[in-house]
DNA sequence: GAGGTTTTTGCCTGATAGTCTCAAACCTGT
DNA sequence: ACAGGTTTGAGACTATCAGGCAAAAACCTC
């Protein structure tokens, strides 16, 4: 997750979520995609979606303040070029954060768990191409636990969301049989999983 | 759906969602809450959930203005005292709508549609207590297909969502086996569906 | 060529949803 | 009382899917 520390007060030398003020006129996600840009030189995010807007009172000391959190998705090859005060955080380990950010962060972490589940979600954070191995470790990295290499390839392939790109990857200095490389089908969000409970009769 | 008929411009006549503006230092579910008691008398929400945020530009053609949804539900059985411009809507057809209430509308149909088969959202919907029978009623109005009671009764008691009251309905004038009366076990949102796909290994 | 490493495939098991059929429990009318 | 109709409930069966295990495949180094 991208955090930046803040230098202001409030809450000046704690981690935040990257964002800032709506312009007149402005779309939400138009705001978004403009400071990440300008902030972080995050330009090319693989997906963005909504996750909730927060109106607590209390949430800002200083004053009312409206908030609407997104959660945006990146390749796991791409590196911006950072600034000094924003770091990336493993997921597993976030700071303690500022405002209500804390709450926001376990939410979209959440629904990312999600989604990785009955979604095509896994292209955002996939690299163009890849191993199963490599998705493997993306996945385990975001959903915080081991994920099964063979349990991943056989739903995600059944499910129709990989394609092999006929390329294999040059084994690594121990040897092993080369990895196929994979691409996802589609690029943009998809639910896939027939699993549906209630789901209309058949006949 | 509940809809009422907007009198001022714009989109004078036309049906729209329930709501109102936000006070200062207002909690977006409090002012949600607070319009719905003053104007069509819903007091007892079963179940609120926030919905999305929109901030299109164009979707206020008069002036700039964000909205965020929230997706309500009430027991089936509930009969509020309506005003004269508001009515229900099933949601299967729903008349054309101010705004971009439409989009909103197929947003929180599509959301309670999927909820109602990974948790135990049915509790929002239904009675106090029913039948099997009138729970297949509710579920197939909201899911907009025929429901299985076979299968619906299966599903939810093996998940554990329903428990039965030891009382039993009198039979209508046709007859007919007198049926079991339940209540959902929780009434507050609780993910249900034991089959979440990559979960971590056993061992 | 032997032994080690990584990837891929196949077989098996367990859990769940959906369908179908029949039994159970009530009614009315003769 | 009993036959026939109606609604509800329970069991058997099938299909599908995720997960675990093990063997085969394809590379490496020594």
């Amino acid at each position: 997750m991208l955090l930046w520390e803040r230098a202001r007060e409030p809450f000046s030398g704690a981690w935040a979520l990257p964002g800032g003020y709506l312009e007149p006129d402005e779309t939400l996600e138009g705001s978004i995609r403009r400071h990440l840009a300008a902030k972080v030189d995050v330009r090319e995010l693989s997906h963005l979606e909504q996750l909730e807007t927060r109106s607590e009172p209390d949430r800002n000391p200083l004053e009312w303040q409206l908030a609407t959190a997104y959660l945006g998705l990146v390749p796991s090859d791409l590196d911006p070029a950072l600034p000094a005060d924003t770091r990336w955080y493993p997921v597993a380990r976030l700071p303690r954060m500022a405002f209500d950010h804390g709450a926001i962060a376990l939410a979209g972490r959440e629904r990312l768990r999600a989604k990785l589940s009955y979604t095509n979600a896994g292209f955002g954070l996939a690299p163009e191409v890849f191993t199963i191995s490599q998705l493997r470790d993306v996945y385990a990295a975001a959903l915080g636990h081991a994920v099964s290499t063979t349990n991943l390839q056989r739903v995600l392939l059944r499910r129709g969301l990989l394609e092999q790109t006929g390329e294999r990857r040059e084994p690594g200095p121990a040897g092993g049989r080369p990895a196929a490389l994979f691409r996802f089908r589609e690029r943009t969000l998809a639910i896939t999983d027939q699993f549906a409970v209630l789901r209309p009769p058949s006949g």
